[in-house]
RNA sequence: CGCGGGGUGGAGCAGUCAGGUAGCUCGUCGGGCUCAUAACCCGGAGGUCGCAGGUUCAAAUCCUGCCCCCGCAACCA
C-alpha cells in the first residue's frame, strides 16, 4: 500500500549570521509536525537548508577573510550543527550552492523567458557607489546611504523583469478559491489587500554583484534572491532531476515561516509556479515573532536567545516545548527566561513527570512493581479512559492545523486530570481494605495508561522524555515508532514489570534562579526599562520639572542596596568612537576607566556622530559580562535612556566638576 | 486618514464571528493529602472586560467616535 506523501519546509536561512531563536523555532515547528504525519504514516519530506547567494553574503565574506564559498561553508554548518542539537529529523538540507540547485534557477530562468513573462528593462535606485548598493528612498537615512552615511545617486542597472503584475487577478481568484491557501487567517487578509493594492512587476536579476547564479541568457547578470532562493522547494525534491520523487511530494503540503516573508510565498512563490506550468503549494503558514523579555529580538540589545545554550541548560525537550506549548502559533510571543522555567516545571515537571513518578511508586508499593490487570471501570474510573479518546482526537485535530500549543494544552488536560483522579481516589486508602484493593488494580492501571498514551502524544514534540516515560512504565521501544494508534487506550499490558527511574523531568529551582536574575538582570534591564518610564523627553540629568519625572516605574521588583552594589558603575571618558563596519546602530568607543582602556560597542549610531563622544565623559557598567556584537567585543555597557522606543539618549555626565575616569558611581 | 495586530482580576492569555451567569495558566492567601520530582488536589481574595456615546429586555461581545501599545522599511524567524 502506497503511503500518503507528505512535504513540509521551513524558509531557507540567510547565512549572513548564526542560527538563533527564530530559525529554531521555524524549524522545530517543522519538525514536530513532520514527526506528527510519520506517526499518522505519511511518508514524509521534511525539508529545511540555507540561502547563500547575494552581495550581503559577498561582501561578509570578504570581511572577514573568506572566500564567499568558504564563508557560507562554515555558517551553514553551524545551522547543520544547531538542528543537530535540537533533534531536527529533516529529510533534506538544500543549500543554494548546490550545483543541482544552479541547474534548476538557470532552467526556470530559461522558462520564463520563453513564457514571455521574463522582459529586459532597467532597475532604478539610490546607489552608493563605495557600497555598491541599491536602497529604495524608504531606507536612506537622512537621504544618505544607510551603511555608510555618504551621498548615493539615482541610478540605473540593467535588469531583468519578471511579470508579477500579470498574476494579480489568477492570485486573488485562488485565494478566494482556497482560503486555507494562506493561514493564519490575519495574514491572508493582509495579502489580499497587498495584491489588490496593484503588483509591480519584479526586478530578478542583477548586475552589481557576482556571487549568485548566472543567468544563462544574459552575461553579467546573476539571479536576485527570488528565484533563486524559492525555487530550493523544487530542486530538494528532485525537480527537473529525479521526476519520479518529484511527482510524488510536489506541491508541497505546507511552506511554514515567519510572518515577515508571507508575502514573498504567497505572491511572487504562487506567480513564478503559474508561470512555469506547477500546481501550487497547499498552504503557506506564516507564524509569529518572539520578543525576549518584552524587548525586540535584536544583536545590538545583545537579547539574541540561543536555543542551543538553553538545551545544554535546560534539555532539549524543555526547549522545543516551550515554543511550541507558550503561545499559539501564528500569534507573536515574548520569550522570558522565568517564564521558560516556570512553564517547563509546571508542565513537564510538576504535572507530566511527577504523575509517572507517582504511578510507578504506587505500583511498585501496592502491587510488586507489576502493571495491574484493571477491573470493572466504575463510574469515577471511567472519566480517564472516556478523556483519553477524547483529547486523542482534539490532540490530532489541534497538529492537523500546526496548532501545536492546542495540542500539547489537549494533553495536559488529560494529565491534569489522571493527578486529580488520584486525589480523588486516594487509591492508598484502597490499599488498606479488601473491597479497596480490588478497584486499586483498576486506578493504578488508568494512572499508568495514561502516562502511556499521553507519552504517544507528546513524541510529535519532545523527543526524548516519552522514550524515557515509556521505559520506566517498563514498555520497550519508543512511542514515536509505535506511532499515532499506540496512544488508544488499553495497550498497555498488565503484568509489565515497572522500573523506576530518575526524574525524567527533574525541576528546576525556579527561586533560586528568581534570585540570581535579580540581581544579574538588573544591569540589563536598567537599559530599557527603568529610563523608559521617564516620559519626559529631557535627559534624565537634567530634572527640570519634576512632575513629569515622577511618574515612577510602577513595575520592575524592589532590590536591595547589596543587589545594587553588584553593579559595578563607572565614569569613563571616551577616548575614541567609530561606527562598527557594517553596521548602522552600532559605535565602538575606546573609552578610559581610570586603571584600564576597554572597548565598548554601543547601538547609538543613529543618534550620535562618533566626534561627538569623543572627550566625554559617560557612565558605564564596568562588571558586566563581556558580548560580541557584530564580531566586536564589547566588554561593559554604555548607559543610555530612551524615550518612545527610538531616540536613544546617552547619559553623559555633566558634573559640576570633572571626574578622575573610573571614578565609582552610585 | 498607509497596512496589520492588540488593550479582559498582580502577570500572560481565552471568550468577541453566531449578544444572555467573565473562563484558563501562573502568582497570592487558606485548607487537604501523604502515592509523588517541597510535587499533587480543593477553596478564597482579586476584574466598572482601554475611554465615551449608541442599538437592545440584555453588550467584553453589535454600531460610531476617540485614546494608548506593538509590528510592517532595518544587523531577524
Amino acid at each position: 500500500m502506497n503511503r500518503q506523501p507528505y512535504y513540509i519546509t521551513t524558509p531557507i536561512y540567510y547565512v549572513n549570521d548564526l542560527p538563533h531563536l527564530g530559525h529554531a523555532y521555524t524549524t522545530v515547528a517543522c519538525d514536530a509536525m513532520a514527526r506528527y504525519k510519520r506517526m499518522r504514516g505519511y511518508d514524509v519530506f521534511f525539508l529545511t537548508g540555507t540561502d547563500e547567494h547575494g552581495q550581503k553574503i559577498e561582501r561578509k565574506a570578504v570581511a572577514e577573510g573568506f572566500t564567499p564559498q568558504a564563508y557560507v561553508d562554515k555558517i551553514a554548518e553551524s545551522f547543520v550543527q544547531l538542528w543537530e542539537t535540537l533533534d531536527i529529523s529533516n529529510d533534506g538540507f538544500i543549500r543554494t550552492t548546490d550545483p543541482r540547485h544552479v541547474k534548476v534557477v538557470q532552467r526556470v530562468f530559461q522558462q520564463l523567458l520563453d513564457n514571455d513573462d521574463i522582459y529586459k528593462g532597467s532597475y532604478e535606485g539610490w546607489y552608493c557607489t563605495p557600497c555598491e548598493a541599491f536602497f529604495p528612498e524608504s531606507q536612506l537615512v537622512d537621504g544618505k546611504c544607510p551603511d555608510c552615511g555618504r551621498d548615493v545617486e539615482w541610478t540605473q542597472e540593467e535588469a531583468y523583469f519578471f511579470r508579477l503584475s500579470k498574476y494579480g487577478r489568477p492570485l486573488l481568484d485562488h485565494i478566494a478559491t482556497h482560503p486555507e491557501f494562506i493561514e493564519p487567517s490575519s495574514r491572508r487578509n493582509e495579502m489580499v489587500r497587498f495584491i489588490e493594492g496593484g503588483l509591480e512587476d519584479l526586478c530578478v536579476s542583477r548586475t552589481t554583484f557576482t556571487w549568485g547564479i548566472p543567468v544563462p541568457f544574459a552575461p553579467g547578470h546573476v539571479a536576485y534572491v527570488w528565484i533563486d532562493a524559492l525555487t530550493n522547494y523544487l530542486t530538494a525534491i528532485g525537480y527537473l532531476g529525479d521526476a519520479e520523487m518529484f511527482n510524488k511530494y510536489w506541491p508541497a503540503d505546507v511552506h511554514v515561516m515567519g510572518k515577515e516573508i508571507v508575502r514573498f510565498h504567497s505572491v511572487i512563490w504562487p506567480a513564478i509556479l503559474m508561470s512555469l506550468g506547477l500546481p501550487l503549494p497547499k498552504q503557506v503558514f506564516g507564524h509569529g515573532w518572539w520578543t525576549v523579555e518584552g524587548e525586540k529580538m535584536s544583536k545590538s540589545k545583545g537579547n539574541v536567545i540561543k536555543p542551543d545554550e538553553y538545551a545544554a541548560e535546560f534539555g532539549v525537550d524543555a526547549v522545543r516545548y516551550f515554543m511550541l506549548r507558550e503561545v499559539p502559533f501564528g500569534q507573536d510571543g515574548d520569550f522570558s527566561r522565568m517564564n521558560f522555567i516556570y512553564r517547563v516545571n509546571a508542565d513537564l515537571a510538576n504535572d507530566l513527570g511527577n504523575l509517572l513518578s507517582r504511578a510507578t511508586a504506587m505500583i511498585i508499593k501496592f502491587c510488586d512493581g507489576k502493571v495491574p490487570e484493571p477491573g470493572v471501570q466504575e463510574e469515577p474510573d471511567r472519566l480517564l479512559p472516556e478523556l483519553a479518546a477524547e483529547v486523542l482526537e482534539g490532540a490530532a485535530a489541534a497538529y492537523d492545523r500546526l496548532a501545536f500549543s492546542d495540542a500539547l494544552a489537549e494533553v495536559f488536560r488529560l494529565v491534569g486530570a489522571a493527578n486529580k483522579y488520584i486525589d480523588d481516589v486516594a487509591p492508598w486508602n484502597l490499599a488498606k481494605t479488601e473491597e479497596g484493593k480490588s478497584r486499586l488494580g483498576t486506578v493504578l492501571y488508568n494512572i499508568a495508561e495514561t502516562v502511556r498514551v499521553s507519552a504517544v502524544m507528546l513524541a510529535p514534540v519532545l523527543t526524548r522524555g516519552p522514550r524515557q516515560l515509556w521505559y520506566q512504565l517498563g514498555i520497550d521501544g519508543s512511542p514515536e515508532e509505535a506511532g499515532w494508534e499506540a496512544a488508544r487506550w488499553g495497550g498497555l499490558k498488565p503484568g509489565t514489570q515497572v522500573r523506576r527511574g530518575d526524574p525524567v523531568y527533574p525541576r528546576v529551582d525556579a527561586k533560586a534562579e528568581a534570585q540570581r536574575l535579580k540581581v544579574a538582570g538588573g544591569s540589563a534591564k536598567a537599559e530599557a526599562a527603568a529610563p523608559a518610564k521617564v516620559t519626559d523627553a529631557e535627559p534624565a540629568g537634567q530634572p527640570g520639572r519634576g512632575a513629569e519625572v515622577q511618574a515612577a516605574p510602577p513595575a520592575q521588583e524592589q532590590i536591595t542596596i547589596e543587589d545594587f552594589a553588584r553593579i559595578d558603575l563607572r565614569v569613563a571618558t571616551v577616548l575614541e568612537a567609530e561606527v562598527v563596519k557594517g553596521s548602522d546602530k552600532l559605535l565602538k568607543l575606546q573609552v578610559d576607566l581610570g586603571s584600564e582602556r576597554r572597548q565598548i560597542v554601543a547601538g547609538i549610531a543613529k543618534h550620535y556622530v562618533p566626534e561627538d563622544l569623543v572627550g566625554k565623559q559617560v557612565v558605564v557598567v564596568a562588571n558586566l559580562k563581556p558580548a560580541k556584537l557584530r564580531g566586536e567585543i564589547s566588554n561593559g555597557m554604555l548607559l543610555a535612556a530612551s524615550s518612545a522606543g527610538e531616540p536613544v539618549v546617552v547619559a553623559v555626565v555633566s558634573p559640576e566638576k570633572d571626574l578622575p575616569a573610573g571614578s565609582k558611581v552610585k
